[in-house]
DNA sequence: TAGTATGTTTAGTAAATACTAAACAAAATA
DNA sequence: TATTTTGTTTAGTATTTACTAAACATACTA
């Protein structure tokens, strides 16, 4: 690997470790993916380590994260007992992957805290003022509806097993 | 505003800041947006300073961010040298703000580094090994159309001026 | 079984972040 | 011009977060 190349490698790194920084995952998400990134082969936990330059410690739990969204595959192989990882190339497959990810739930949780104030509301009939109950149900199921829309795109991106440029194209084209 | 009512409010803000926060954005946020989004009424910054429980200085901090988000709206009234401040009930609209907003300058330039290291790769004919030239270009390459295509996706729904319901329902058709 | 290779978890730390309190700025009114 | 009202900025602090170093767990090998 020559000096330049090695180089240019480091800046990449830095430029995805700034990107995930961006997004608000830790830099060192952005950094292991890059050099997962920019390698033909899969690589070990050690060899991770070596050329992210962070411990085992963080390597370990920065990869598993981006296994667990899908960035990343595991790779195992017979007869050999360390775990390879490799970049998924496919990033629509990631996308994919994430959305449908209902390990989201702490997302679902968050978002249940607010169909909880809705049916609070609507409970509290005579326990308050009627027309701030009818004011303050009607906002908070905007926002509910709101989020239901959101919640179904992401689930029908989810279920799609041909996300692409192409889908993107033809979304392009509604969007026109 | 009877005692239950406040019950409700305050566990409803608690909600929306923790939607905040798993967003990655500060509590703070959520909270004040929560407060302007069960009030009838544009508020000042002090009365958002009474309802949300923060200061004066984290108050207009966040309540600038969520005005520069487009998620706010300033009111200004004659005569009256108070800011007043209205959450935004529509929030299609915020969506469309938030993807025009190339404020996300931010945004870019992180994306930037990757077309950087795409030209110096290009430029590096000779300085490097080929075939590892060859691998890095193609796979550099694949990242840099992959951010183009989400990029020109935001900036087509940034453009539409009906964005809503019904345009989402027409691409859950299209997601089928 | 003892020893070795691998990956994960933990305890402590350094860095980043969002807050408070108070100083400051700007502009209207007296 | 001095005073009051309002909003922003700053300095310091508390909290959170992501990291390191090292202990630990697990499973393979001799």
């Amino acid at each position: 690997m020559t000096k330049h190349s090695k180089q240019i490698r480091k800046e990449f790194i830095e430029g995805l470790s700034r990107i995930s920084h961006f997004w608000g995952y830790p830099k060192g998400v952005g950094a292991v993916f890059a050099v997962l990134y920019l390698a033909p082969n899969p690589l070990s936990l050690d060899e991770l380590v070596q050329h992210s330059g962070l411990t085992k410690g963080a390597v370990s739990t920065n990869v598993r994260w981006l296994a667990r969204m899908g960035l990343v595959r595991r790779v195992t192989r017979l007869g050999d007992r360390k775990d390879y990882y490799a970049a998924e190339t496919d990033f629509y497959k990631s996308i994919r992957a994430i959305l449908g990810e209902r390990q989201n739930r702490e997302f679902d949780q968050a978002i249940q805290s607010v169909r909880e104030t809705l049916e609070k509301l609507q409970a509290a009939k005579g326990s308050m003022d009627e027309a701030e109950r009818k004011f303050l149900l009607e906002r908070v199921q905007a926002l509910q509806d709101f989020f239901d829309a959101i919640d179904s795109l992401s689930r029908a991106a989810a279920r799609l097993d041909n996300l692409g440029v192409n889908t993107i194209q033809n979304i392009l084209k509604i969007l026109k």
